[in-house]
DNA sequence: TGCGATTAAATCGCGAGCGATGTATATCAA
DNA sequence: TTGATATACATCGCTCGCGATTTAATCGCA
């Protein structure tokens, strides 16, 4: 009926008089945001124990493929930068879980890898976390999956504008 | 090929040793918090002009629909409690917004609506800013609004867990 | 009526996200 | 070689999200 990424919602002209529904139902970037938050609570409780936060253990998966990545490179993964990415780095080095070196090539650049305390934080979560969520969601794998594959072409087109 | 809620990503045993993707594509929590972000940034520019940041205007909207709403009916609505509402709708308040006052007959409950200012501002973005985002997607309107049914369904199975 | 329990908001402290700016290293051109 | 520019990261101040706690008002029930 309405667009989603943000519409006018329902009837302007009468919005104060009709009862109805609620105009975040019609914007794609209010359920975008309120699953972010959603998916941020389920993984709380099962990141505690690992005692990290949901943004430290997205890092800790990204810097799980290969060591040494640049703190610039893990923003280029994770869409994020050094004012964001460095005090959350600094966190994890002193949970002794990422270890950060300047590379001696080029003394601007600081080099990350896992610690082994990290990596088996990163081999464990990465095995037990997910089958209680994904049963969680209701949906079929194909679903996920193709899902998974819509929410990433989204926002790569998000983030082409301009 | 691979869950995407959260999975192990390609064959664990042999992640060290050879290149792969990165193991953040194949998580659809990852998917949506990367959309969320790119959201964040595509909004903020335009509503810079009103001087509202992304949250705030979702609750400009939320509380666009009904006059009086309690801060407790906000927080259903948004997926947010008082320890995040309160400081952020006191700013609503003082950029001239938002009015809050306690019900006379609850003096516990705060009762919000928006000023004509508020008003304003919520139809004048409602207006102006969705096509400019809409069309950025490269989406059909049909594709963006099931795409938003099944975020909306998605949120609410992960909230339902526990 | 009075008092303990419940409820609604508010407050506090911390981590995150980000615009703006700062600092140190590297590069390049004259 | 030197000075200007560029690059990589760090820092700062703010808003937001949230667990934990607090304050104030209301409710329930003896």
């Amino acid at each position: 009926m309405y667009i989603n990424v943000m519409t006018n919602g329902p009837n302007h002209t009468t919005r104060a008089e009709l009862p109805q529904a609620d105009p975040l139902d019609h914007f794609l970037c209010f359920s975008v945001y309120a699953a972010g938050l959603a998916f941020n609570r389920v993984y709380k409780p099962l990141l505690d124990r690992y005692a990290v936060t949901y943004p430290q253990y997205l890092a800790i998966v990204a810097l799980s493929s290969k060591d040494g990545q640049k703190v610039s490179e893990l923003g280029e993964r994770l869409f994020l930068e050094s004012n964001t990415l460095t005090p959350l780095i600094k966190r994890l080095e002193t949970a002794g879980l990422v270890s950060r070196r300047r590379d001696p090539k080029d003394e601007r650049v600081v080099r990350l890898s896992l610690t082994p305390t990290g990596r088996d934080l990163a081999d464990e979560a990465l095995q037990c976390v997910p089958g209680e969520i994904l049963q969680a969601t209701g949906m079929s794998s194909e679903d996920l999956s193709s899902l998974n594959q819509t929410m990433i072409a989204l926002g790569s087109a998000l983030r082409e504008i301009e």
